[in-house]
RNA sequence: GCCUCGAUAGCUCAGUCGGUAGAGCAGGAGACUGAAAAUCUCCGUGUCGGUGGUUCAAUUCCGCCUCGAGGCA
């Protein structure tokens, strides 16, 4: 049976390189854990892998989703999964690679969303609650039947006091017991990419004034052009949102880079901060031997 | 040359009717169960421009100096 890879980085740590370069020796091919670039015309913004860079190798999980369907960690959690049992049924190693943690997490652990499906009409409802009672009352309502969950929740967490609410009034899910601790897959070798800091934010700055380069501000103009708001939840991804002011406000363009450039390193932070928890052999991308260390690594676990 | 207003955290600025100071942003740490590129929590000692004076005590009041912005010549 085949063994899962599993590469968790922040954005711009060269995870797409890695991945292929996996792929490429371990007979492998990537399935992709990212929230944005699952999204068909958004490329530039989301810097999903050209074809140069994939280099022949499969990425599943890119590209596919219009920009303004929604998706959520529950349909990946499905989608992902099935195409690792298929690859490890055809005897190649899946490479899970990808920035997003709660993906990545919703896939290797046995994170349950069967048992409260999402409803709308109800979080709308739970929403103009919170706004009018305050998150204080609706904890304590939902402490009465859920308790340790209202605990582990802070108050002025809208997204989250709300959420727990429409669950605990839909499903008979609990939360917490299995988060993190039950696998759902065994066999796999996990890499967490954590570059030094500096390097890593100037590598974001790069990055951006080169997507700006290559079109990005085109690219955002055509999404809106096609009927795309920025309420959308593709269109709220960083080096689209930032963009609301310039087309709408007359705010200069290089005061949006500076703002993408900011909210990407707060991002990468915040990425690094989750890969932590999994306490997984941790490399330096940015460094020039990264890529054989890391294929060294996989390479005698794979072995073991 | 003269006048006015500034000079306080990495940045933008509050404030101290005299008892050595605090917001936002940046930065750091953390949380995360169907929006997650989302959402949220915690962390602030800095010659309060320099120097002299008044005072028990000055970042605060006064003088001079330096630098910056504006005005008048």
């Amino acid at each position: 049976m085949s063994k899962i890879i599993i590469v968790a980085g922040p954005t711009a740590s060269g995870k797409t390189a890695l991945a292929v370069k996996l792929a490429k020796t371990f007979n492998g091919e990537v399935i992709s854990a990212d929230s944005m670039q699952i999204y068909k015309r958004l490329d530039i913004g989301t810097a999903k892998p050209t074809e140069s860079e994939t280099d022949g190798v499969k990425h599943h999980l890119i590209d596919f989703v219009e920009p303004d369907a929604p998706y959520n960690a529950a349909l990946y959690q499905k989608d992902a999964r099935k195409i690792i049992d298929a690859l490890i049924k055809a005897d190649k190693t899946p490479i899970l690679a990808g920035g997003t943690g709660l993906y990545i997490n919703s896939v290797l652990y046995d994170m349950n969303f069967a048992n409260s499906d999402k409803n709308p009409e109800l979080r709308c409802e739970l929403e103009k609650k919170y706004d009018k009672d305050g998150g204080a009352a609706m904890l304590e309502e939902l402490s009465l039947s859920n308790p340790e969950v209202a605990a582990k929740l802070h108050v002025n967490d809208k997204k989250r006091v709300v959420r727990a609410c429409e669950t605990a009034l839909i499903g008979k899910k609990t939360d917490g017991d299995e988060f993190n601790t039950k696998l759902y897959y065994n066999d796999y070798i996990f890499v967490t990419l954590n570059p030094d800091r500096a390097r890593l934010y100037a590598k974001i700055n790069e990055r951006t004034d080169l997507m700006l380069k290559n079109g990005l501000t085109q690219e955002v103009k055509e999404l809106i052009d096609t009927g795309l708001t920025f309420d959308m939840q593709s269109m709220q991804s960083i080096g689209y949102k930032e963009f609301e002011g310039y087309f709408f406000k007359g705010q200069p363009l290089e005061s949006v880079a500076e703002t993408i450039k900011q909210h990407t390193r707060n991002y990468a932070k915040r990425q690094i901060t989750w890969f932590k928890r999994y306490k997984a052999k941790q490399f330096d991308t940015l460094d020039n031997n990264c890529l054989e260390s890391v294929t060294d690594f996989v390479g005698s676990s794979l072995k073991a």
